[in-house]
RNA sequence: GGGCACGUAGCUCAGCUAGGAUCAGAGCGUCGGACUUCUAAUCCGACGGCCGUGGGUUCAAAUCCCACCGUGCUCGCCA
C-alpha cells in the first residue's frame, strides 16, 4: 500500500535534508545577534526572535522580526526608529542568500524572499525525493509500544484512535532520527482471563467458539460481568466473593502453568491474534514485536524484578502476604528523565505516613498485576539497551505511569528515559464505552462503514469503473480518511464518537487531501518530463504558486514540530494547508497548456507531488492515481 | 477533596510549546455563485465569535502567571 507512483531521480544524494527557511533564520539570527552586540544591545536577546510566516504578501515578509520593540525600551527611541537603522545594519553586513529586500512597516523589519529562495526550494525536494525533511542521523534507539488491545475482545475505535496515532507518530520519529523497535504490547495476561477460563469450564456451549471465537469470549467476558452484577443486586455478598475467588484461582492456576488452562489460553491467544492481524491489515499497520504481557510472565523477567525488589530492600510484604513497592509522593517529580529522576531506595514507612501510594508487585494469592508485568516489560526492555522507551497509552493511564516508571527507578534503571504519550479518550454519545456492558463501536465497524460511504461516492461518480478498480479506490479513500480522522485533532483532546463525521468523506478530511494529490499527479503523468527547476528559473510565477512554493518549504519544520509535541497533528493540518493552496492553484492556473510558466509549474507541481507522497509515507494515507 | 487534561463561530476543531503587525482562522450546517478547460470528492462569496470568567505581567495577551467557574479522566491486590 505504500507505494509511489512515480521516483523522480535524485540529483545528487545529500546527507542530511536542508530546510530552506531554516537557513534563512539561522542566517538572519547570526547577523541580528552580530548587530545587536555591536550595538551593546546583546542582553536584549530573546527566545524567538525570528517569525516566519505562514504566508508572504507584499506587506509582511515571509521571514520577519519585532525585535525593535524589544530593544526600545532599552535604547529610549521609537521601535520604528530602531527597525529602520537595524533594516540597515542588515543590509550593510551584505546580502542573505534568498533574501532580496529587507522593508520596514512600523517596527517590524520584513525580509522578503527571491525567486532564488523559490527556485531553490523546489530543486531541494526534488533532488532528495523521498528524504525530504527527514533526519538521517540516528539520534537515538527507542522501544515504540502501541496499539496493545486485550485478547478475546474486539479491537474499538478506543484502539483505533491508538492505533493510527502510534503508527503515524512511529514514522515521524523514524524520520526524525529516531531508530524505533515497533512492539504490540498485547493484553493477553490478567485475572480476567481466569474468569473467561472459569466461564468457558462452566459453559455449556463451548462448540461455538470453533465458528466465531472472539464474539463468543467476549460473551464469555460480559457473562461473567453479568454474573457479578447479579449477585451484587441482590446483596448476596457471600457469593459475590466466591464467584470472585473462584475467579482470581483460575488466574492463579493459569499464572502457575497448569497445563490444560494454559492450552485454552493459546487457544484465545491465537484466535485474537488472528484477528487483529486482519484488522491491522486494514490499516496498513505493522509491528517489529508482538511481545503480549504473558511473555514476560513466562520468561519469567516478572519473577527477576520480584527478587530484586526485595533484594535492594525497595519492596516490603504486607500482612497478609502480598508484596509492594512504596511509592512516594517527592519520588514522582521528573521520574521520566533519566537526568532529573530522584527517587527514594528504601521502603521504610512510618506507621501513619499517607504520602505514598502502594504499587503492589505480588498479590496476597503471589499472583502477578499488570504493574509487575510493566516493571518486568521494562527490566527485559533495559536489557535490550534502548535509550528510550515510548509508551502509546490513554491519559487515564497517566498517573499510573508516573508510579511505574517510579517504581523502575528504584529497582536501578536509571539510564533509560520513560515517554509516556498520553492522549484523550474517546466516547460515545451515550456514555463511555464498556465492552463489559456491550457499549462499544468496533474498529471494524468503523472501517467497514467508511469503505461503503466511498464505495457509494465512486460509483455515483464514476458508474463506468470496473468492479476492481471502485473497490480499489472505495478501499484508498477509506483508509485516507480513518486515517487523518485520527490524527488530525490534537492527541490531547476527547472526543466523542460521532458515527457520521467519523465516517464523512467531506471537509477537513483525508480524501479532500487525496483528491489534490491526485490532481497534481495526473498533471505530471500528462507531462513527458519535468524539467529542473534551476534551468527553468526565469519563466514567471504570479502569487499562487509563490504561496504554493512558500506552503512547500514549510514541510521540514512541520515534521519538527510533530516530533516536538509527540502529536501527528500539525502535520494534518499541514497537508490541509498544503491541499488548500494547492487547489486553489491549481483553479486559478493552467500548468500543462501556460502560456509562459509551464515548465517552471511543473517543476513546482512535481515538488508538491513529492511531499504530498512523502507526507503520505508518513501518515499512511494511500496516494491514488485516480478518485 | 488531591492530581492531570480540556474550555475559541450553532456544531467539530486549528492557532497556545518559543507573546507580536487585519491574529480572530478552517470545516460542517445555511444562503448565493463557478464545470466545451490538467478530475466540480474542487473553487469563489455571504452569514456567523466580548478566544469560559475575573485579575496580573508586557510597548504588545487567544497565547505567559494567579484565582475562579464548567466538563472529562484519575486516585483498585482491574487493565
Amino acid at each position: 500500500m505504500r507505494t509511489r507512483f512515480h521516483r523522480l531521480k535524485p540529483i545528487s544524494t545529500q546527507s542530511a535534508t536542508t530546510c530552506m527557511l531554516q537557513v534563512l533564520r539561522d542566517r538572519i539570527i547570526e547577523d541580528m545577534t552580530a548587530i545587536l552586540e555591536e550595538w551593546g544591545c546583546e542582553a536584549v536577546a530573546v527566545a524567538n526572535p525570528v517569525e516566519i510566516n505562514e504566508y508572504t504578501d507584499e506587506e509582511k515578509g515571509l521571514v520577519a522580526t519585532p525585535v525593535a520593540f524589544q530593544l526600545a525600551s532599552e535604547l529610549g527611541r521609537p521601535p520604528a526608529d530602531i527597525a529602520a537603522d537595524l533594516a540597515a545594519a542588515f543590509r550593510d553586513r551584505g546580502p542573505i542568500g534568498g533574501i532580496d529586500t529587507i522593508e520596514t512597516v512600523g517596527g517590524y523589519i520584513n525580509f522578503h524572499v527571491d525567486e532564488a529562495f523559490t527556485t531553490r526550494t523546489l530543486e531541494v525536494i526534488l533532488e532528495e525525493d523521498a528524504e525530504y525533511g527527514v533526519v538521517e542521523d540516528t539520534v537515538e534507539s527507542a522501544l515504540f509500544e502501541f496499539s496493545s488491545p486485550n485478547i478475546a475482545k474486539p479491537m474499538h475505535i478506543g484502539h483505533l484512535r491508538n492505533t493510527v496515532l502510534g503508527d503515524v507518530l512511529g514514522n515521524v520519529l523514524e524520520a526524525r532520527g529516531y531508530d524505533l523497535v515497533r512492539d504490540n504490547h498485547i493484553g493477553d495476561w490478567g485475572v480476567q482471563f481466569g474468569h473467561i477460563l472459569y466461564e468457558f469450564e462452566q459453559a455449556e456451549d463451548t462448540d461455538r467458539f470453533e465458528s466465531e471465537p472472539i464474539d463468543y469470549l467476549l460473551e464469555l467476558y460480559q457473562r461473567y460481568g453479568r454474573h457479578e452484577a447479579e449477585l451484587e443486586e441482590k446483596d448476596r455478598t457471600d457469593d459475590l466473593e466466591q464467584l470472585r475467588d473462584t475467579g482470581r484461582e483460575y488466574f492463579a492456576r493459569l499464572e502457575a502453568g497448569e497445563e490444560e488452562l494454559r492450552a485454552l489460553w493459546e487457544q484465545f491467544s491465537e484466535a485474537s491474534r488472528d484477528r487483529f492481524e486482519t484488522t491491522y491489515d486494514g490499516l496498513g499497520v505493522d509491528f517489529d514485536t508482538w511481545h503480549g504481557e504473558s511473555f514476560y510472565v513466562t520468561e519469567s523477567w516478572t519473577s527477576r524484578v520480584r527478587e530484586r525488589a526485595t533484594e535492594s530492600g525497595i519492596a516490603v510484604e504486607t500482612d497478609d502476604g502480598a508484596s509492594v513497592i512504596p511509592v512516594f509522593d517527592d519520588d514522582l517529580t521528573a521520574v521520566e528523565d533519566p537526568e532529573r529522576a530522584d527517587v527514594r531506595t528504601d521502603a521504610d514507612v512510618a506507621e501513619d505516613d499517607t504520602d505514598h501510594e502502594a504499587f503492589v508487585i505480588t498479590k496476597r494469592d503471589g499472583t502477578t498485576t499488570y504493574g509487575t508485568r510493566d516493571l518486568a516489560t521494562i527490566a527485559y526492555r533495559v536489557e535490550q539497551g534502548y535509550d528510550e522507551l515510548f509508551y502509546v497509552v490513554g491519559s487515564e493511564q497517566r498517573e499510573y505511569f508516573q508510579q511505574l516508571f517510579a517504581a523502575a527507578r528504584k529497582l536501578g534503571y536509571t539510564d533509560v528515559r520513560f515517554t509516556h504519550v498520553d492522549y484523550g479518550l474517546i466516547d460515545l454519545p451515550e456514555g463511555s464505552m464498556s465492552t463489559r456492558a456491550g457499549r462499544l463501536i468496533t474498529a471494524e465497524d468503523v472501517l467497514d462503514q467508511v469503505r461503503e460511504n466511498a464505495r457509494s461516492v465512486v460509483e455515483e461518480n464514476d458508474p463506468a469503473l470496473d468492479a476492481p478498480t471502485t473497490s480499489e479506490i472505495a478501499d484508498g479513500v477509506a483508509l485516507g480518511t480513518v486515517r487523518f480522522e485520527n490524527i488530525a485533532k490534537r492527541r490531547t483532546k476527547n472526543t466523542t464518537f460521532d458515527t457520521e463525521r467519523a465516517t464523512s468523506l467531506e471537509g477537513d478530511t483525508g480524501p479532500y487531501v487525496q483528491y489534490a494529490a491526485t490532481r497534481g499527479l495526473n498533471i505530471l503523468l500528462e507531462a513527458d518530463e519535468v524539467p529542473e527547476p534551476g534551468v527553468v528559473a526565469d519563466q514567471p510565477f504570479n502569487e499562487f504558486d509563490h504561496q504554493l512554493a512558500v506552503q512547500l518549504a514549510r514541510y521540514p519544520l512541520v515534521l519538527e514540530r510533530c516530533e516536538e509535541r509527540y502529536d501527528p497533528a500539525p502535520l494534518a493540518q499541514y497537508l490541509l494547508d498544503l491541499a488548500r493552496v494547492f487547489n486553489k492553484l491549481y483553479h486559478e492556473n493552467r500548468v500543462l497548456d501556460a502560456d509562459q510558466s509551464r515548465e517552471r509549474r511543473l517543476a513546482l507541481v512535481a515538488a508538491t507531488v513529492e511531499v504530498f507522497e512523502t507526507a503520505f509515507e508518513v501518515t499512511g494515507i494511500p496516494m491514488l492515481r485516480r478518485m
